[in-house]
DNA sequence: GAAGACTATTGGTCAGACCATAGGCCCACC
DNA sequence: GGTGGGCCTATGGTCTGACCAATAGTCTTC
């Protein structure tokens, strides 16, 4: 189904002997372009900014017809592998992949693949948002809480003038997550929030007062993040995300995050 | 630099005043063919298994040459979008993202982006896979634990026969995110792996007893799940992943993770 | 009724051509 | 001497028309 080549970078443990024989033709030579240029880059033969030959060149040494080298470069193109520009000296250059178009493609996953539900994303959400909590307070700059405390101004201005809405909560968490200054943090907590600002929008249409005490927990969260104090802010963090998760969608899926607690820090409520 | 559509649905909360004014031209037809598609995608108007007409069809439907279509529909495929069958009854048909390829996508921008340092690749490991400790305590089923059980018999059998490789330590955490149940969890952990098994296999060459306790932790773990003592296991793994991030790289950054402790479960040294 | 040949549909590739773009270069002009 | 504009050329973007390869359905034959 998938079709990949005899190179399969992402299950490189196979302990069981299935898939020992993998299918021997690559029937698409721009597949097999793709593999090779692919393989010069995990090799290092290839580094970022370098300009691969023009597409006339590689026809040539590749011995296929420019169509062939086209679509493997628009291939290499959309995994954000090589980056083209056209005109005098332009041409594929090899480019670092984006953090945007990764976050396309994980947000397309979120978004269509039926293997995925609400549920499971809110439930991803909240690992992710809560994990990063001690990070975020460990490395939060004063740059990083100055323009925290800026978005929940301008939160609390538009609250005020009734112009708020779900989009600039989901700014608010995807700068809390830059706040962890991890790229792959980033990069993976970005995408998560075009599929939940869909689903506040319409939570918001059926209960319009729902939203009304987000920014106040931002606030707070922005607070404990300043004094350092990760228990304050996951506690705070948490019965935010808990409340927003629930109205969103109450699935079955919520009750054992609940009961097992994710993210558990030292309360004096615990058993 | 990352030439996308007019609609972009990643950042769509725009809060500052910045790229107000969006590039008019998206000077290439067969980007303007994904975008369409994309976005009948989106509004659920395509519905996975569904065929789109052929190329030759779909030449005079977008009023171009089927160049230009099929590098469209390269550029679908390779984000998962399309699925492409050859012969009668062929064609694009479309198919839900799998989590093979964005997987793919997610890996390549880990090893390649030089924005992902290792030590950002492995705190973000830590934070999903102690994360989902306690959902994973939550969800296990028994042929979870049998088969959890299972690698550590392999693994066992590998460590007293020398043959033991860090990809099998690989495949454990790999099922061991597949206990959560959550596809979004899986599809985002599963990537992580590939880098760290070379920096591990790095480590080793090194350092050849370093993955000496690893198979004894793993077990300590799985009876822990099967305790259904998410404590247990939290503070289990968090030492396996701790020990084993410290080995591959002595990083400054492991040193805030340690301090602030990013999952914190009750424990009696709690302060 | 079943096995095999035939056919139509559809993607995969090729060759050659033309256009649009954008750096680099030269030359006239100030 | 410096500068601006216009040409030049390399390069990607697209088109046309053709042929090959694979495959599902159908038809023929035994």
């Amino acid at each position: 189904m998938s079709q990949r080549g005899p190179e399969s970078p992402v299950s490189p443990a196979r302990t069981t002997t299935d898939e020992l024989f993998n299918p021997v033709s690559l029937n698409r030579a721009s597949q097999a372009i793709v593999d090779q240029i692919r393989l010069l880059l995990q090799n290092g033969h290839l580094r970022p900014g370098e300009r691969l030959p023009s597409e006339r060149d590689l026809c040539e040494r590749f011995g296929v017809s420019r169509v062939t080298v086209r679509e493997a470069l628009r291939i290499l193109e959309a995994g954000g592998l090589v980056s083209i520009k056209v005109g005098a000296r332009g041409g594929a250059y090899i480019t670092a992949p984006s953090s945007d178009r990764i976050g396309r493609g994980i947000e397309d996953y979120l978004r269509l693949s039926p293997a995925v539900t609400a549920a499971e994303v809110t439930e991803a959400r909240l690992v992710l948002e809560l994990g990063i909590v001690p990070i975020v307070c460990a490395r939060a700059t004063d740059e990083d809480l100055a323009e925290l405390l800026d978005l929940c101004d301008q939160a609390d201005v538009a609250m005020a003038e009734g112009t708020y809405v779900v989009e600039m909560s989901a700014a608010f968490h995807v700068r809390v997550a830059r706040v962890a200054h991890n790229a792959a943090i980033e990069m993976i907590l970005h995408p998560f929030h075009g599929p939940m600002v869909r689903s506040l929008r319409e939570a918001r249409k059926a209960s319009p007062t729902m939203g009304s005490h987000g920014p106040a927990e931002h606030r707070r969260f922005v607070e404990a993040i300043r004094d350092r104090d990760p228990y304050t802010a996951t506690t705070v963090m948490r019965a935010h995300l808990m409340r927003t998760a629930s109205l969103v969608k109450p699935s079955p899926l919520a009750a054992p995050i609940g009961e097992v607690s994710p993210i558990d820090l030292p309360s004096p409520a615990a058993s």
